[in-house]
RNA sequence: GUCCCCAUCGUCUAGCCCGGCCUAGGACAUCGCCCUUUCAAGGCGGUAACGCGGGUUCGAAUCCCGCUGGGGACGCCA
């Protein structure tokens, strides 16, 4: 198995899907998982954009056991096939500019005819002075290729609707169709997975391997993933690269977890770990259809995850998010302990890393920030009172816990014939800045009594 | 235009291969209720789908044909 993509832009949702699936069918048939990049076409490919896959598929853990190999370095490879073949006549010169091919293409489309190369070079004797030319393959137009696909079946083309492809460019560089089938020989792939888009390739490169004289691998076509307007997936419909998920706090099992339920299932199973993945994991249970990204159910998954990593973890994955939101600087040091005991009380509220950073600036920075409606709604003259009993009752508190603060607040609520909320809720502006935020008592726990009588101080000087 | 693929709630999907267990199940979202010091989380319940038309059959979401709709490919891109 392998993964094989172009550098030619960032690790997006639709590769890192194609990436997954090979990945899962190589640890579930306990194969060996390649990565190769396909960088033939020079003009697109860049070393940062080889980086930033790299990057991707170290993030979301898919690992591989060669590779990673590029395909410039295997030109000369490349260039010997295809002597092979014009030596065996499979393959000849073509002297057409792409300048004649695309004006021919324009004119085939307002024919309304096939855009296939007309094959007017094929049989051509003697070459064409002063032109360098190109390699077609001389596909076969008798008969037909059925390609035998893991997810779709059988499906049949006829040869005569097969184009006599270039596998070497005038200036001596092999194209991916020659490129995928040499290196797929080389290496010795048993499962070619990858997308949808790359079902009419297939015939093609079937002829290939049949002119090399090579068996051809199984192949497993994965349908496309689309936008909310089921058109593929792009820049317009939001955020496509793998990282920008990671920036926007999202954990890898939560990206893996979704993605690999767009177009395969397991019974009404939802939230799988890895090794459940590695396991279940079939072709029979791939869908064909197409499937729309759906970015809520990504969030909800996230959540998921979110709640069911241990808060020691999540104190150490939020960090940086922290220092991003300028809540604490690189260097800051942060007791890890009390850093997962707060985390563990937003855990179950926070559905992304960034919003866990967010919620977490009240308990780490000095000043909070109030929210003006809530200030006004909850600090003021009918709270005053409340705030400083509460406040010389949690000075005198000999232990400063919980249990022993739900005590106080209860007292002084029944005191006054209040509810509840009453007090709280001041209180919860008063140590938050807003009206939301976890259970009053933990929220007062994790501050520390210092940073409560302080809190405390400032808001009662706000009500009046 | 030509070729290829696909078609179950708004979305992801189960069921389809091997017709009856389907008055079509689960999940996200949405709506309502409960819990409740807020917000969540959680619990309970609701709305919501077999694209259409023909067959085959005692019986079709499931099999066959057509239509429609959607997607993809047609590069000296991958």
């Amino acid at each position: 198995m392998r993964f094989a993509p172009s550098p030619t832009g960032f690790l997006h949702i639709g590769g890192a899907r194609t990436a997954l699936f090979n990945w899962l069918y190589a640890r579930n048939a306990k194969g060996t998982f390649i990565l190769r990049i396909e960088d033939t076409d020079r003009t697109r490919s860049t070393d940062e954009y080889i980086d930033a896959i790299i990057e991707g598929m170290k993030w979301l853990g898919l690992d591989w056991d060669e590779g990673p190999f590029r395909q410039t370095d295997r030109f000369d490879v490349y260039r010997s096939y295809a002597d092979k073949l014009l030596k065996e006549g499979k393959a000849y010169y073509c002297y057409c500019s792409a300048e004649e091919l695309e004006a021919r293409r324009k004119v085939a489309m307002a024919q309304g005819k096939s855009l296939k190369y007309d094959g007017r070079c094929r049989d051509l004797k003697e070459p064409v002075p002063g032109v360098t030319p190109a390699v077609r393959f001389r596909m076969p137009q008798q008969g037909q290729t059925v390609v035998e696909d893991l997810i779709r079946g059988n499906v049949v083309f006829e040869n005569e609707q097969l184009d006599d492809l270039i596998i070497l460019r005038s200036d001596g560089t092999p194209t991916y169709n020659l490129t995928v089938v040499v290196d797929d020989v080389d290496m010795r792939i048993t499962h070619v997975i990858r997308g949808d888009d790359h079902l009419n390739n297939t015939p093609k490169q079937i002829q290939l391997y049949q002119a090399f004289g090579y068996a051809v691998p199984k192949f497993a076509h994965l349908p496309m993933i689309l936008g909310a307007d089921k058109t593929r997936l792009s820049k317009r419909h939001g955020a496509t690269s793998v990282m920008a998920y990671y920036e926007m706090g999202y954990l890898p099992e939560a990206l893996v977890n979704y993605l690999v339920r767009l177009g395969w299932s397991y019974g009404d199973q939802e939230v799988f770990t890895r090794d459940e993945l590695i396991r279940y994991f079939s072709f029979e249970n791939v869908g064909k259809a197409a499937a729309v990204f759906n970015p809520e159910k990504l969030l909800w998954l996230n959540s998921q995850y979110i709640m069911g990593t241990a808060p020691e973890k999540l104190a150490e994955l939020v960090r940086p998010f922290l220092v991003k939101e300028q809540i604490i600087t690189e260097d800051q040091p942060l007791d890890p302990a009390w850093l997962a005991r707060a985390v563990q009380t937003l855990q179950e509220r926070a559905k992304t890393l960034v919003e866990l950073a967010a919620s977490l600036r009240y308990y780490v920075a000095e000043d909070i920030i109030f929210n003006e409606k809530a200030k006004e709604k909850f600090l003021n003259e009918k709270s005053r009172d409340l705030l400083k009993e509460l406040k010389d009752g949690v000075s005198a508190l000999s232990e400063f816990s919980s249990p022993e603060l739900e005590m106080l607040f209860k007292a002084i609520v029944e005191k006054h014939g209040v509810k509840l909320g009453v007090l709280a809720q001041p209180v919860r502006v008063a140590m938050t800045g807003g009206t939301e935020s976890p259970g009053i008592y933990e929220v007062l726990e994790v501050l520390g009594k210092e940073k409560v009588l302080r809190r405390l101080e400032k808001a009662i000087s706000l009500t009046g």
